[in-house]
DNA sequence: GGAGTGATACTCGGATATCTGGTGTCCGAGTTTTCGCGG
DNA sequence: CCGCGAAAACTCGGACACCAGATATCCGAGTATCACTCC
């Protein structure tokens, strides 16, 4: 119930692309750069959210990563299950059926309950970050900063956007 | 954000001490064969059950496992929690303070926005799983068998219990 | 016959291998820029 | 001076090592039982 680091990196890579222009776009060195990772390995992760969808890149010279969507079309459940895998945490493998006294012709609930207690408790989860954007964040964000910090960070934004 | 698979055996395991009567005992034996997993991986994770507080356990010839405390008082969350561990999924590694643009001085939020995000959403989660007691699951999924298996159960169970 | 005692059998607990998936890295494919050359 | 073309530089994408944690297992510590012996 471990999950990866490459979240915490996508999130706020995230939030950084949605601070850009329309268009614009910023390549994988310079957000590792900016938030000091290794670009290696963000490469990893920004391909898993090229492959959802959720990111476009663009290749050559003045090539790099935008948003696919608006932001505030754009869900924190959508970001963690692209890195994550859209897989349940909770594996339910049916071993109420498995043991000395259960039969084949056995006819049982169509759930087991405590794999539906545990669905239960995932889509919770699920619904709390499908209810924040990534407008959401972005704002949030901005207003968590000092402003000085935020003033060097869009001067840091217009020397590394490509267009 | 995969749990791993020692946790569907543990709530099994739990619902199934449920079932006991007060002060009798089950044999890490009797658990693995009832739902026929590997009892020397089981036997691992009732340790941590163990040392958790909610498992109490007896060495020796009738010795065995039972539940620390009355089903009612113990939540799916704390089971969870004991088998999986009880760090937050969501690791911040408070990397928006890396990076070039920041400076040793500079005063931020006290908490990230998108490390709170995840917070509520893992509160939602566990909420969810705290809500739901180790009676009912037994409830219900003394609901969810067919009768003829229930009926057998509870002689399986009178069959292997040790007081 | 009853009590004490030793051996025994059974249980859990901790230490030890193995293996999958996350972590980290590298090189190749593709595209735009740019420089040079010819008209 | 302008257009064309080839080379170069920079980008992302996929394939390849490495390592931590989950998975799986075994052997030792502890205890209640049981049988045997002695009173």
């Amino acid at each position: 119930m471990k999950m990866g680091e490459g979240v915490e990196w996508t999130l706020h890579c995230a939030a950084l692309l949605a601070a850009l222009p329309e268009g614009a776009v910023l390549p994988a060195r310079a957000l590792a750069e900016f938030h000091d990772v290794s670009e290696s390995y963000l490469l990893k992760q920004l391909k898993g959210l090229t492959a959802a969808g959720l990111f476009v890149s663009t290749s050559g010279p003045k090539g790099g990563y935008r948003l696919a969507r608006d932001p505030a079309q754009i869900s924190l459940l959508e970001l963690v299950l692209a890195v994550e895998g859209d897989q349940p945490a909770f594996r339910c493998a049916e071993i109420r059926r498995c043991g000395p006294l259960v039969s084949p012709t056995t006819v049982y609930s169509p759930l087991c309950p405590i794999h539906a207690a545990m669905q239960q408790a995932e889509r919770a989860w699920r619904a709390s970050l499908a209810d924040i954007s990534l407008a959401d964040i972005f704002e949030r964000v901005g207003d968590s900063i000092p402003s000085d910090v935020g003033a060097r960070g869009k001067i840091w934004i217009q020397e590394h956007v490509r267009s």
